[in-house]
DNA sequence: TGGAATCGAGACGTATAGTATCGTAATCCC
DNA sequence: GGGATTACGATACTATACGTCTCGATTCCA
C-alpha cells in the first residue's frame, strides 16, 4: 500500500522483506515530490493538479513518481497525511480544550489554501470505495486529540459518560466543516468560540 | 417531431428581450440534457461525468450544450438545482420540525447516489469564486425551509431570539455533512433524531 | 420565401493520464 | 573490482476528454 511507502523508509525498493540488489528508490525525489504536490494542491487546486506538473517542479521524472503511487490520487492523499491535524490542548475545562483546539486548526491549516484538499478527497471517495479505505484511518488520526478532550471530560465528571462522542465530535466539526466548504464562509476565529458554546450548551439552551 | 416547441423559459434564445429570429432553442433538448446529467452523476460520479457522455445519454449534440452552458461546472450546478431540497414541515416544535425535515431530506436525496453532487461542487468551488457565486442563491434557498422552522420556533417563544439562526442551522446540517460526504458514513434516519437531540439539547445539557 | 438561429453529428487541436523506453547512475553480491 | 539489478530523469507514445468549429438540415419569424 502507499501507506507502507511512506511510513518513514520512503526509499525502500518495492519488495520489503526480500532480496533486493539495485539502486535503492531516492528519499530525496520521495520527499520532494509529496512536497510539490502540496505546494501546487494550495496554488492551482487539486481539479488543476497535474502529475506531470508535480513531477516538473519536484524536478523528477514521471515514472519516478507511477513507481511509487498508483495514480494521483494516493499521491494526494498521501502528501494530505503529513498536513497538520489537531494539536492537543488540555486546558482543563472541554470549553477551554475545543476552544483552543479548533483555533490553532483553523489558523494552521483549515485558513490556509491547503485547507481545498478536504472537500476535493470528499468527492473522489463517493465513488471511490478504495480511496475512502486509504483515507479512513488518516481522518481518525487527525482527529483523536479532539476525541481525547472528549473522554477526559468524561473522565472528571464534566461530561455525561454515556454521550456518544462520535457524534459529539461531529456536532463541533460538523458547522465549520459546512460552513469553510459548502458555503465558501470564511471564519474568523472568534467565531469558533461562539460555535463551541453553542455546541456544548444546545441550540435550545440560549446563550 | 409535432411536438409543441414552448419557447419557454428554459429554452430562451441567447438574447432574452431584444428581437431574434431563427429557430428556438428546443425545450426537450434542454430537458434531457438535464436529466442526462443528472443520470450520469449518479451512475458514474462528477469526475466521471464527460459532456460527451451527457451528450450522448441525452441524444443531442454536444454544441447544443456548450451553446447553453458554457462548461460542465454550470451544467452541473443547474442540474443541482433540479434536486430535491428541504420540504417545509410544521409539526408544531422545532424538534418536530427539524426531525422530519432531515429524515425527509435524508431519504429523497442524501441517501441517494445524487447526494454525491454535493461535496464534488464544494471541491469545485473553493478554487472557482466564480462558481460559488452560482451556486451560493441555490444553497440558500434549499436551506430556507429550514431557517423557517427556527423562526417559527422564536416566534412560538420556544427558542431565544438571540439565537443566530446561520449558526444554529449550521449545526444541524454539519454534523450530518460531515458523516455523510467526509467519512463516508451511511446514516440510518433513525439516527436523525439523536443528532437534532444533542444539537437541541447540547452536548454538555445530557443524555 | 428568405434570413436567422437552431438542430445532431462529428472533425479538430490541445491537454493530461498513465505506460513504455531511452541511456545513465547507484547499490548489492560475488 | 566487476557484473547484475534496480532506480534515475527524460521523453515518446496511446487513449481520452475538453471545448471549438463546421456541416447540411430543420424550424421559426417577418
Amino acid at each position: 500500500m502507499a501507506a507502507s511507502e511512506r511510513t518513514g523508509n520512503g526509499g525502500r525498493p518495492r519488495n520489503g522483506g526480500s532480496a533486493s540488489a539495485g539502486r535503492p528508490r531516492s528519499e530525496e525525489a520521495h520527499q520532494a515530490i509529496l512536497d510539490a504536490t502540496l505546494v501546487l494542491l494550495s496554488e492551482v487546486g487539486f481539479s488543476a493538479l497535474t502529475v506531470e506538473g508535480v513531477a516538473s517542479r519536484a524536478g523528477v521524472g514521471k515514472a519516478t513518481i507511477y513507481r511509487r503511487w498508483p495514480s494521483k490520487l494516493p499521491l494526494v492523499v498521501d502528501a494530505f497525511g503529513q498536513l497538520p491535524a489537531f494539536e492537543d490542548a488540555d486546558t482543563g475545562s472541554l470549553e477551554g480544550d475545543l476552544k483552543a483546539m479548533l483555533r490553532q486548526y483553523l489558523e494552521n491549516f483549515l485558513a490556509t489554501p491547503l485547507a481545498t484538499v478536504y472537500p476535493s478527497l470528499a468527492a473522489e471517495r463517493a465513488h471511490n470505495p478504495a480511496l475512502g479505505e486509504l483515507m479512513d484511518p488518516l481522518l481518525k488520526g487527525r482527529r483523536r486529540p479532539l476525541d481525547a478532550a472528549f473522554r477526559r471530560a468524561q473522565a472528571r465528571g464534566e461530561l455525561a459518560s454515556g454521550i456518544d462522542i462520535e457524534m459529539a465530535s461531529d456536532l463541533i466539526v460538523g458547522p465549520i466543516a459546512v460552513r469553510l466548504f459548502f458555503r465558501g464562509t470564511t471564519i474568523h476565529p472568534d467565531m469558533v468560540d461562539g460555535m463551541v458554546e453553542l455546541a456544548l450548551r444546545g441550540v435550545r439552551g440560549g446563550s
